[in-house]
DNA sequence: ATCCCTGCAAAGGGTTTGCAGACGC
DNA sequence: GCGTCTGCAAACCCTTTGCAGGGAT
């Protein structure tokens, strides 16, 4: 998921945000760029304080107000995409140049895992066509253990099957 | 979607539930029954919020608290699923005596239609064992625009073009 | 010069938590 | 009677908003 020339591929993002706030009527500033630079030169996904931190980790003078202002920019013009997993906390990943993927998330760890697979395009398309419904996007995540994690719950249990002290309390821990 | 005997499904329900507090040596406390009550008594979605008001209206006495509480354990016990469309705000659905689906949610008037899709299965055991994850569940949502909203825009667009006044103002706010 | 965009801080909305009293076991 | 659940309200967290000043066009 790695591209060969990163820096190239932020002077290409930097462009097509440029076009696009042409287009809109919108202002170049300063703030917007730098966001979009800090996103591109980060890799794998992100929260919006963990931005707005490392911007201001550099020294940049920046508010929150305005990093959610740019994150609601870039999504509009596809240079973002934003994830829910599961939790009330918004994700962030850059998309300009990484092709159409889905994830899988471990419950335990939360390690985020990307996925591709033809069949979501299809069933997209077949779906929108039934439904009468035109599709604009989809979000796809699957939750389960990853193989350590599924280790570690297994090294739990033997554990506890070699110590059955304070046997009720135990039990109740498992929810 | 509807059960033909909504009430042996109710009761049905609540013995699960009740069954599932024994084996946790949990406490089987009348508010709990009371909102799995209530909440296979409603059709479709709904909010924490909306069922907590909806409880008030009927003279209980009961606190957010135990709505939330209460909704994580029938979510541990499979007798409701969580979604998150999107938004910040968590949508509950009852899920004992309905099939697994899926769900298209229009991003104009936000209706949401379910739907289902054997390939979604397919997808999941192949990508658990390619990638060595356990799935326990997942989420597919697709966004689009429904039949009904399509021709609300068609009509918004016919009248942008016959009355082409305040052209730059218009331009704006297709954003 | 205009007025959009910014930083700041406070408000907002859904969810969680801490605590004292209530009640299932 | 013990210990978990409850109701209440405050705390929490992420996100949005209002406002006055500043900078892009």
């Amino acid at each position: 998921m790695i591209s060969p020339d990163k820096k190239e591929q932020i002077e290409e993002a930097k462009n097509i945000f440029s076009a696009y706030l042409e287009k809109k009527a919108l202002r170049k500033t300063n703030e917007r760029f730098l966001i979009l630079d800090e996103i591109y030169s980060r890799t794998d996904h992100f929260e919006a304080e963990s931005l707005y931190n490392d911007i201001l980790k550099k020294n940049f003078n920046i508010s929150r107000a305005t990093v959610y202002n740019t994150l609601e920019l870039l999504i509009s013009c596809d240079l973002i995409k934003k994830h829910q997993f599961g939790k009330n906390l918004a994700q962030y990943e850059k998309s300009y140049g990484y092709k159409q993927h889905d994830h899988i998330i471990c419950v335990d760890c939360k390690k985020v895992v990307e996925f591709c697979d033809p069949r979501i395009q299809q069933i997209k398309s077949m779906m929108g066509e039934l439904l009468n419904f035109k599709i604009t996007h989809h979000s796809l995540n699957m939750y389960g253990v990853c193989g350590s994690c599924q280790k570690k719950r297994e090294m739990a249990e033997a554990q506890r099957k070699e110590e059955p002290i304070n046997k009720k309390k135990t039990e109740k821990q498992t929810i």
